[in-house]
Order: structure tokens, then C-alpha cells, then sequence
DNA sequence: CCCTTCGCTCAACGTACGTTGACTCAACGA
DNA sequence: TCGTTGAGTCAACGTACGTTGAGCGAAGGG
């Protein structure tokens, strides 16, 4: 009763910090086109005219909501690489960031998450590229981004009991010999 | 104008196939939820009561939708596990059957698609796993199929260039190494 | 103290969807 | 030939959606 009421701006932020909240846990779960304006503002405690007015438009809101932790691989060398991909199966199977859970389980629906996916994983492959020698190095890199790609659809979308069973360093030494190779063709 | 008209128990078969046609491959395309009874019936040149007459319901004709071509793997050892694996690329990445890409377009938005993808997914590691030696078969099994449908998504969903520009046996080739270390703890 | 600002709600709109029931009409069997 | 069947259509239903504009009421500045 006696609740000390912020003052309005905080009030304002911390709103639209409860709709995104609501927005990416939906989204994450049920995909773009089965999350409604409605379940975001009910689940946020507000009406959904005011996701509107802030946001502008489900696009928008998804846009907001999908951003999310960059990856950070820059300057590595080949078996860094692969140590630092694997590295991040540790958050990808514990617990990808909400934003990137949103865009991955809407990219395959939806169209502008889907170039918004198409990109980011483009990007990864511009990075992952750099650290890999010869000329067919965004083939390689492009696999490399994939097969993370697929183990972590499997782990989080699928929820494949067989992965979710084993910790991930247990995976991550499965799959290492597998990107080792893809990181060139030259023998240890 | 002087067509020759069929019986009608033919007519039937070819209009519903119309239809399973139309829906497969709307239902490949934009996925579950964005598929609409209407654009089925319209790309099948028929009224969209007529597709509900016969199917009952979205959710039946996505499930007919849907069925399609087994895979095959049975009785082989590893090595010609991993060869056939490989073999698959060509049409996952060639020509996906319309069926399968539906349910993979649809199964992350979808909660019945989805159980069927994950169904189906499992069965696969089923087989898989028979031929891989090692108390850890079914992580390994598990592992091969990720990295299979992270690769087809790759290529078929996301469409990244760095995929398509190559033809598949340059990604077997890449490939072969990291399954082939799936198989089992010991070298060739 | 009043007037403005602004976070927020309320009620409604137009639209598109899945689905239904009554209907039309050509093919069929007796 | 005539009644029956069944493929296919038509018009409509209820519902849920994204989105909008008017309005409320408390906070803030003069």
C-alpha cells in the first residue's frame, strides 16, 4: 500500500521492459504468428492498445524483442575457433538468450524473422570465415554455423531427450573432431 | 471440349490430390499457420468448403499433407551408415519431398507438427543408433541427425548461398569426417 | 492552484480465418 | 426413365486478430 511509486519516466521503462519481457518469452515459445498483441499485453499486465502505442506494430515489437547478445568470435585462430563454437553450446543448450530463442523458433515462418535470422547467421559465417584458411572457407564456415545450428534446434526447439540427458561438455567432445575437420584440410 | 470425362471415383482422386498437392506445397513454403484453407482451395481450383469435406479439418489435411517417403537405413554398419547419411544430402538438398519439408517448416511453430517432426526424428535416431556401437550410441545417433537437419535447414530454409553454390558431394566430402567420428570412439 | 502532459484504458473498427449447412447438378443404378 | 448418390459450390456463421481514436486520471511544471 505504502509503495514507493517511481517517478514517471521509470515508470514508463519499466512497462516496456515487462511487455518485451512477455513478447520474447512468447515468442520463443509459441513462434511469431501464434503469439497475438493480446497474450503479450494480458501476460504484461497492461492493455494490448498500449504494446501498440509504444511499439507501433507486432513487426516492430518483434524486431525490439529479437534483440538480443551478439556473438563475440573475432581473431581467433582455427582451433580457438572451434574451442570458443563449442564454448557456447554451454548457453545455447543451458539457456539460449530469449531474443535468439524468438528469432530462431520464428525465422522458419516468418518472413522478416527469417531475414533477420538469414543475416545474423551470415554475419556469423563473415566471422567464422576470417579464422579459416583456403578458398572454400565460407563453405567450411557455413557448416560449421549449421551443424551448431542443428544441435541447438535439437536441443531447444526439438527437445531430444538423447542431448538433453548429457552435459554439454559430453557433446561438445562429440562434435569437436567433426568441426576440427571442417576447419581445414590439413591433418593436426 | 470433347474432354474425356472420368468416372467419377477417379475425378474424386484426382481433385484430392489436387488439393494434397496445393496444401504440401503452401505448408512447405509459409508454414502451418500462415497456410490458409482459402489459398489451398484456390491454388487447387476447387471451394474451400470442399477441402473441409474432405479432410475434416487444417489439422487432418496437414497431417495427410505430411505423410511421406520413409527413410530407409536398416541393417548397415557404420560406415555404410554414414555413406548413406551422406547419400541423403542429395535429395534433402536437391528436392526435399514436399511432405517432409512441411512438417520441417512447420514443426517449430506448430505444437501437432512438432510432435510429429520430433516423433519421426526419434524414430530415425532409432535406427541410427542400431549401427553404431558404444553404450553412448543413442547421443551419437541423436548427433548425426542434428547435424543432418541443421545442414538441410541450411540449405532448404534458410537458403544460404555458401550451401547452395556448391553440389552435394562437396558437403559429404566436408562432412564425412565429423560423422564418420560419430560413429565411434575407435579410428578407422 | 490550474493547465498541460502522458501513461494507460476502453470500446470499437475492419478483416481474415476455420468451419458449417443448404444447395446445384451431373453421374449412376435399377 | 426416374429416383438416388455424391462431387462440388455458395453464402454465411462466429471468432480472433491487428490496429485505432477517444477518453480517463494521476503526475509534473508554472
Amino acid at each position: 500500500m505504502s509503495e514507493r511509486l517511481p517517478p514517471r519516466a521509470e515508470r514508463r521503462r519499466r512497462t516496456e521492459r515487462h511487455i518485451l519481457d512477455a513478447a520474447r518469452t512468447l515468442f520463443a515459445e509459441v513462434g511469431f504468428e501464434r503469439t497475438t498483441i493480446r497474450a503479450v499485453a494480458r501476460a504484461a499486465g497492461v492493455d494490448p492498445a498500449l504494446v501498440m502505442q509504444y511499439f507501433g506494430s507486432k513487426q516492430e515489437l518483434f524486431r525490439h524483442a529479437a534483440e538480443a547478445a551478439p556473438p563475440p568470435e573475432e581473431g581467433l585462430d582455427a582451433d580457438e575457433l572451434v574451442d570458443h563454437l563449442l564454448g557456447t553450446l554451454d548457453t545455447k543448450i543451458g539457456e539460449l538468450s530469449p531474443g535468439s530463442l524468438a528469432m530462431l523458433r520464428s525465422m522458419l515462418t516468418h518472413p522478416e524473422a527469417g531475414a533477420a535470422a538469414r543475416e545474423a547467421l551470415a554475419r556469423q559465417i563473415d566471422r567464422l570465415s576470417a579464422a579459416i584458411p583456403g578458398d572454400d572457407a565460407r563453405l567450411r564456415a557455413a557448416l560449421m554455423a549449421v551443424v551448431m545450428l542443428g544441435v541447438t534446434i535439437g536441443h531447444q526447439l526439438l527437445e531430444l531427450e538423447e542431448l538433453r540427458a548429457v552435459p554439454p561438455e559430453e557433446i561438445a567432445r562429440l562434435l569437436r573432431p567433426g568441426l576440427r575437420a571442417l576447419t581445414g584440410p590439413e591433418v593436426s
